[in-house]
DNA sequence: GAGTGGTCTAGACCACCCC
DNA sequence: GGGTGGTCTAGACCACTCT
């Protein structure tokens, strides 16, 4: 494991680390499970603990892999508490921050649009499931959402699982179907409220709206997920942290 | 250095990473400079390489020192290319990502609204500079901005000084004042443009914007800048990653 | 070639969890 | 007590930059 050439130089820990996402990728831990001490992989790949160690760290400092001490290395999963709300960046402005009631509007199969497309590397003609649902923070109306699902990946999707999952979107992927998202790249825009979503959303026409329209990737970088949420931010804002 | 007592442990690397941070703080190397090797740190802290290694590891993480192999570790600057755009997550829809433009507006003196006093922790009375400007994208109006910087911290800041300032507004304060910005937490909301916002970004009233509130933070986590942007957002958007 | 950061190793010991 | 991750050390060697 010591042949390491000079001219595009890799280090043994990204190594390691592709390693490590490649058995993610194939399932071989799911989300939840405890992937093997730090000495078994070092013995695995033939590497000292250190070097696994820092192939840990860095996929822990994504999010993918989380560590307990004394207990061992966990596959990050969205079942578990406080990781539900990951992606969830649109808050109420009251201190009370309790996660939004959920209410499915509609599931439908149809032709994905050439932006889904796009965005998703889909070929020419895929379909996707369209679900439509309505968050709510304190029996309030907050975000109304479009979510962009590839019929392939997700198949047999159904209106009465999905109504019938408790928590959120990505918990009920993850343990249906097995796809875990790691990340999302949105892009931000305020628009005036169309008659269609200012009646879902409970708010007069032309109110102006954040429309956050999201990509997720899960392991390996690969985007399955396409979303617009429209958010009336009257009493919610979208929070950041930017360094 | 190897006193650790068990209640409330600390590392020695986060230790280390405080005391290089309280060098910062009180000047000792300013942006742009070199701190010293690893090996000399180690031997002033009595410390192996490997820990302070660890501390300049999380800093360079939180882009508070840049390094770079074969030169040495850097305190990151406002003033270098590809780090001015650092806080600036609203970027024309088009793919080329040019700098904007900045016109002054106008520079102001005057008691600092009581949100600001809260955000930044001044005292009751507490004056500040309120200073508003616009930038452009490609020659049209994008962002308005209004921003509140204590008078205290920064003492005869001046119209001229800032119109003359070439770069971006952090470069400014950093070079002038020696403030750095390393972090700042946003909440972002749609709004409708009032009769002023709407006749300085050229768009009719009412029009959604994007209004970007922003508390801005220097070295120890101390807040020094508020500061509201409204975006037209019909060819930019506000772009962030989350995971 | 000298100096810097970057990688990798091996070993000791500590903090935490569970049996 | 035994397993896990977490810290700290010391030393060897590699990659990069400048002179």
């Amino acid at each position: 494991m010591k042949t390491i050439a000079s001219p595009s130089f890799r280090p043994l820990y990204d190594q390691i680390k592709i390693l490590i996402t490649q058995s993610l990728i194939a399932g071989e831990w799911r989300p939840g499970d405890a992937i093997p001490s730090e000495m078994e992989l070092a013995s695995r790949f033939q590497v000292s603990q250190g070097t696994v160690r820092k192939a840990i760290d860095a996929l822990a400092g994504e999010n993918i892999l989380v560590r307990r001490q004394g207990k061992g290395t966990f596959v990050a999963s969205h079942a578990q508490e406080r990781t539900t709300t990951r992606f969830l960046r649109v808050a109420p402005d009251s201190a009370v921050t309790e996660y939004p009631a959920s209410e499915l509007l509609s599931v439908e199969r149809a032709r994905a649009p050439d932006e889904t497309l796009r965005l998703l590397e889909l070929r020419a003609g895929s379909t996707v499931y369209i679900i439509r649902r309505l968050l709510k923070y304190h029996g309030s109306p907050a975000i109304l959402d479009e979510i962009h699902l590839p019929c392939a990946l997700f198949k047999g999707l159904e209106e009465d699982a999905l109504r019938n999952h408790k928590g959120s979107m990505y918990g009920f992927l993850e343990s249906q179907y097995g796809v875990t998202m790691i990340r999302a790249e949105e892009h931000i825009k305020a628009v005036a409220a169309d008659e269609f979503s200012a009646a879902r959303l409970g708010v007069a026409p032309l109110t102006p709206l954040l429309r956050v329209d999201r990509v997720a990737f899960t392991y390996g970088d690969r985007p399955v997920e396409w979303r617009r949420g429209l958010c009336v931010t009257t009493e919610c804002s979208y929070i950041n942290e930017v360094s």
